[in-house]
DNA sequence: TACATATTGGAGTGTTCACTCCAGATCTGC
DNA sequence: GCAGATCTGGAGTGAACACTCCAATATGTA
């Protein structure tokens, strides 16, 4: 749709805007006079580079949802502590993402089926990765017990992440440490092991 | 403002509506037509009882932020694993509210700094009550560690009560019984005790 | 029963919203 | 530097919205 520098340039600028005023004002709070106002440009422009003001939301959740699982790549080589460093990592340094996250994931999941099932998915892929990670540094762990572990740690992460987000003096580390030491005690210790090396 | 017996109970049917259409398509979603064709009423008789859509989805919102706090008049006498097994029926059981709760206090509550503070005091003092009661079955706990437990056990408690509202076939019951055993290991201890006797 | 007051539905009001349209400006390959 | 395509702002459109107004009716009281 946009062919010309210009045009890329404003398709950029609308998205920044878009980004900025979603974490401030919430996906349903947004308006297209925001939106084009912020990014000091026209109705016309906006429409001539995105199909529907539904369709820069869109791309910005989209974006919002993907940052949440970090490195899909990079497959195997996590432990279940950089996992849970770059879940709070995500949750304490990535601004606006992880505000338009949340408040996706909860707020509208809650509400929209579509939107549901799509964070529900993405959830389970980060219990399967948490899974792993658990098993392949305690490889004596039953395969239920290590779905178990990932499934009470992952919630408990997220609830950290919201109160971390609603309370900016929360020391999110800290408790995520903390909890990481409690709902996996058996992998913690092959860590502090490791640590003392 | 409602004198008459019809008027009560068109109010009581008013706020039944706009109960199912909040859980059902958010604070935000829904409309005075929705709330008025549900409840079979004109928008004259609805403006007679209320002074304005607000008013009618507050009067809601309140109801599920006061029903997370359960009993608040009898302290001191429930058992951590009494707090659980309510926050859990609340999750499970409370039906519309306890969406309502989640949608509000995370999807509202990172956007509104209104509904964020309220959510964050009201938060502060379920930590407080989950303090005490750890502390009053393992005495022996530091007030600081069991604050800490408190918190990580809620924020657990938070984290599986969205995923149980995502998915249906979530068992949380016992993911939040392995919780509370994982983080608080002392006072769970003491509980099992109790048990076997 | 008679009267004052409350309740009722729904047509009407003003506002806000996403989106369209288009004439003129700008860009880029040749 | 020309031609054809793209990009631009903003006035204009229709739909959806919360809310008002009021004549007709129902309710409670004495």
């Amino acid at each position: 749709m946009a062919r010309y520098r210009v045009g890329l340039e404003t398709r950029e600028r609308i998205l920044s805007a878009t980004r900025r005023l979603v974490s401030e004002l919430g996906v349903e709070g947004v308006t297209l006079k925001a939106i084009t106002d912020e990014a000091g440009v026209g109705a016309g422009s906006f429409y001539n580079l995105f199909d529907s003001k539904e369709a820069a939301v869109f791309e910005i959740v989209r974006e919002a949802i993907e940052a949440v699982d970090p490195d899909p790549a990079g497959e195997g080589t996590d432990t279940l502590g950089d996992l849970v460093e770059a879940f709070v990592a995500f949750m304490t340094d990535a601004g606006p993402i992880a505000r338009i996250y949340l408040q996706l994931a909860v707020g509208r999941g809650l509400v929209d089926p579509t939107i549901g099932a799509r964070t529900l998915r993405s959830h389970r892929r980060r219990v399967e990765r948490f899974t792993d990670a658990a098993r392949r540094q305690d490889p004596t762990l039953d395969r239920d017990d290590a779905e178990a572990l990932a499934e009470t740690l992952l919630a408990g992460l997220t609830g950290l992440g919201i109160t971390a987000l609603l309370d900016p003096g929360f020391d999110m580390a800290a408790h995520a440490e903390r909890l990481l030491a409690r709902t996996a005690p058996s992998v913690d210790a092959a860590r502090g092991a490791e640590r003392g090396r």
